[in-house]
RNA sequence: GCUCCAGUGGCGGAAUCGGUAGACGCGUUGGACUUAAAAUCCAAUCGGGGUUCACCCUCGGUGCCAGUUCAAGUCUGGCCUGGAGCACCA
């Protein structure tokens, strides 16, 4: 065995072995059960980064570590390939996004071999391959049949100079993240997933996801922000049978209401405006529509609003009060229009205030009353000036107030949600295309599914500025109508790239067929994925539209089960300086160089050391380098042990052992159980390394101690400890594990072995530290053998010189035995 | 403003149940080997005080203030600071 350690020599060479022998591919049958270890597939974005490298090397930890526990590991990879970057590539180079996307996979491909990734490739699934694209289509018509995708008018992020619709998260401050130009509100006919639909079951089912992260899922449970309250509908006094409903979460201060808010962009509002007030309205309404959203949002504005000179009566209390149009009602939430009680609500409070509206107080803490005249009383209280409601709980009263608006047939109860409906639609080039036509006969037509995939055309001019280059494709857009034959047009949106990531991670299960998206046996089986692991920033988007997706499917008889993902892990960022690595700040590193200096393994090794993997790792170059010595002292412990015949493939222990030699093997079982117990709970691969140096570092201080040319007792328990310490480590360091393993003699491969087996009765130390407090603070510790009983450690304690210097001439309260640990000893005086 | 997470040496972090605070590493300092350097190895490393001074003793210490307990980094209540997410959502 060499003396030196040269980890680019043996990578190349086992990672090449390794694909000659398949070690990594997944038979779907299988005695062994099933795990799905699964990271979130990335964007092909030109090479890998520290995140990616740190995301699929925990999974990949994970994924080999099932493996040698005995299960019939999944452990795939793919591309999210469609989207923005490929298709500005194109407009800024020239570039072929199909080619400028397929050259970045084949490196990035390349990289994740580098790194001796243990995926099935077989299974690869990349979005923008009309393969793929088929089924994304495939499945939109599903969700069409099902009601489930559907068209409308809807406001979207435009922007002028570069003439298309942006997704939420390209926009920068208000801006066009390309171009830096303001980004403006426009309406457009869109297509939508109806996700609101399952509003309630997304919340609830929050409930089973007990290996989610409490902050994911509360950001979850935030984002659809469910909220209950009441409807209540007022006439408008002005114009005979015309109502106005709003929503409220506070129906018990229905008597304070003083004015009633309507959205600018409310429906009815030209019919709510008297002539008087029409120019002024007009006027209102003409600025809210040119204000940007981040204008209109900020909640330190200002509020604005103007009068419509109509007004609406309490049927509670037969109160007028005036109708308002102000920009802080907002038209999608609720009915769009709000009813407000200055004196309870700190919003209406600051209008009211800035408009002179009037105050009335209907909810008081009867301790400290309040007269609200300075700020919005928002507590619990007492309800007063509210007739025979008078006296009641505010709490209880909101449920009696709705009850009488139930009765008196104006209002209902009513659960409202924050969350939206999901926009799909992009007026983009790089997508899968909706499988939609246009009939002039038939009006919209789903395409025929025999007729999928509907490809992505390639005769398009990526130089046009104001429009989609779809739309410059002299094939694409004219077409015949599916039911009627007739000329029709496609639709030229394609869309959101969420929407083929809301699906990959079921792909995996059957990746190949061409025949179905996926087999229903098949999802089954592999699916829900046991372990998810990637990024936080994902959190709300990529996980809400996947388990939406997942019930979705359900209810199309696709599949049977409810929720995608069991478990998740989300990684922290991987920092430098203390900020996040990124190209404007200069303070990148490139794998590539990490694999070149010093190796995969190092690289892997520290990638997991320092920090437990939901936290942010701070990388430094000192920490990798640390790393790289501690492989080579491990490889010279071995290298060492072989070229001496210390360590040989076939040792036997013969028990009893001598003292220093039962003492390693103890360390031995100990470090086993602690590591596999380390990874099993949380992942906790950071105290996994440090279990790897103690034992490293245990077994040279072992070695040390021999003096002369070992025995055959202590070459056995040379090689037990070393064969040992290289299994633990072999899912982390996977080359060097390798090479060594077969360096001792053996012919298959380590990543094919069981995982260590420990014996619990040696899995603890021959001797236990006593520790003696005296009221609760140590005084003293001893070395006494493991067998002893509570009885015994507590005579022990006690006559002890240092604990009877101590407590002579003080009374002994009592004396707490904490079993093969600790004796407190509790005196008073 | 609301919600969630976190706060431990010079630094990253460790500490299943409440039971020895600071594992392991980085850094620093000293030493060995060497003509020298690199590499490697050994030792020290929370703070204050004491001392019969290289062996100990003692006090304090896990963001702050209380509480529960024989015993609190860990549990409870109230704050402070930092991070993340959401936000005129009625």
């Amino acid at each position: 065995m060499k003396e030196a350690y040269f980890p680019q020599e043996i990578e190349k060479k086992w990672q090449s072995e390794w694909e000659k022998n398949n070690v990594f591919q997944t038979p779907d049958n299988s005695d062994k059960p099933k795990y799905f270890a699964l990271s979130m597939f990335p964007y092909p974005s030109g090479k890998l980064h520290m995140g990616h490298v740190r995301n699929y090397t925990i999974t990949d930890v994970i994924a080999r570590f099932k493996k040698m526990q005995g299960y019939n590991v999944l452990h795939p990879m793919g591309w999210d390939s469609f989207g923005l970057p490929a298709e500005n590539a194109a407009m800024k180079h020239g570039a072929d996004p199909a080619k400028w996307t397929d050259e970045n996979i084949a490196y990035m491909t390349k990289q994740l071999k580098m790194l001796g990734l243990s995926y099935d490739w077989q299974r690869e699934v990349t979005t923008c391959k009309p393969d793929y694209y088929k089924w994304t289509q495939w499945l939109f018509l599903q969700l069409y049949k099902k009601g489930l995708a559907y068209k409308k008018e809807a406001a979207v992020n435009w922007c002028e100079t570069c003439g298309t619709v942006l997704a939420n998260e390209q926009v920068i401050d208000g801006k066009c993240w390309r171009c830096d130009s303001v980004v403006e509100k426009k309406y457009l006919s869109q297509w939508f997933f109806k996700i609101t639909d399952y509003a309630e079951q997304l919340l609830k089912d929050l409930d089973k996801l007990d290996g989610w992260g409490d902050n994911v899922k509360t950001m979850q449970a935030n984002w659809i922000g469910k909220s209950q309250g009441a409807i209540f509908r007022f006439k408008v006094k002005e114009i005979e049978g015309m109502e106005v409903p709003v929503y409220t979460t506070r129906p018990d201060t229905v008597h304070g209401i003083t004015y009633l808010v309507v959205a600018p962009e409310y429906k009815d509002i030209e019919k709510l405006t008297t002539p008087e007030n029409k120019n002024a309205v007009e006027e209102y309404r003409a600025n809210a529509r040119k204000m940007t959203e981040i204008e209109r949002l900020s909640t330190d504005r200002v509020k604005t609003g103007v009068p419509l000179g109509t007004h609406c009566i309490n049927p509670f209390n037969g109160e007028e009060f005036p109708l308002w149009t102000a920009d802080y009602a907002l038209v999608e939430y609720g009915t769009g229009a709000v009813m407000a009680v200055p004196t309870h609500d700190t919003r209406d409070f600051d209008f009211a205030k800035k408009y002179n509206l009037p105050l009335k107080v209907v909810i008081q803490d009867p301790q400290n009353p309040s007269d609200c005249k300075d700020v919005a009383y928002t507590e619990e209280g007492v309800l007063v000036n509210s007739n025979e409601f008078n006296g009641m709980k505010n709490t209880e009263a909101k449920k009696a107030i709705t009850q009488k608006a139930v009765d008196g047939g104006f209002g209902e109860f009513k659960t409202q949600y924050r969350l939206r409906d999901w926009l799909i639609s992009r007026q983009r080039y790089w997508g899968a295309p909706i499988p939609v036509v246009y009939c002039d006969k038939c009006g919209i037509v789903p395409e025929k599914e025999e007729n999928l995939p509907v490809m992505l055309p390639t005769d398009v001019d990526f130089s046009v500025v104001g429009k989609s280059p779809i739309t410059t494709s002299k094939t694409f857009k004219d077409t015949t109508c599916p039911v009627c034959g007739g000329p029709a047009t496609r639709e030229m949106d394609t869309m959101d790239t969420f929407v083929c990531s809301s699906w990959y991670y079921l792909r995996y299960s059957d990746a190949k067929n061409s025949e179905k998206c996926f087999d229903k046996e098949k999802v089954n089986h592999w699916l829900p994925v046991d372990q998810y692991v990637g990024g936080i920033e994902h959190a709300i988007l990529h996980l809400l539209y996947s388990r939406f997706f997942t019930k979705a499917l359900r209810d199309c008889g696709l599949l049977d089960f409810d929720e995608p993902f069991k478990n998740l892990l989300t990684q922290g960022m991987v920092l430098k300086d203390g900020s996040k690595m990124s190209k404007s700040k200069g303070n990148t590193v490139d794998p590539d160089e990490i694999f070149e200096n010093f190796g995969a393994d190092t690289a892997r090794l520290f990638i997991l050391s320092d920090s437990p993997p939901a936290r942010d790792f701070d990388w430094s170059d000192a920490g990798v380098e640390g790393c790289y010595k501690f492989l080579n002292r491990v490889w010279r412990l071995i290298s060492d042990g072989v070229n001496k015949r210390e360590i040989a493939k076939d040792y036997k222990l013969a028990f009893p052992l001598s003292r220093e030699n039962d003492d390693l093997v103890r360390i031995v079982n100990i470090a086993m159980k602690g590591i596999t117990n380390d990874i099993s709970n949380d992942f906790q691969f950071n105290t996994v390394i440090s279990k790897y140096r103690e034992l490293t570092n245990a077994i040279y201080d072992w070695r040390g101690k021999c003096k002369g040319e070992l025995d055959n007792e202590q070459k056995n328990v040379f090689s037990f400890a070393t064969t040992s310490l290289i299994k633990l480590m072999s899912p982390v360091t996977v080359h060097m594990a390798e090479e060594i393993w077969h360096e001792l003699g053996y012919k298959n491969s380590i990543h094919e072995e069981k995982w260590c087996e420990w014996d619990e009765s040696l899995a603890k130390a021959s001797k236990i530290t006593l520790v003696i407090q005296v009221n609760g603070k140590v005084k003293d510790k001893l070395e006494v053998d493991e067998g002893v009983t509570d009885e015994d450690l507590k005579q022990i304690a006690l006559s002890t010189e240092k604990i009877k210097e101590i407590t002579s001439g003080k009374e002994i309260v009592k004396t707490i035995v904490v079993p093969k640990k600790l004796v407190n000893i509790v005196v008073k005086g």
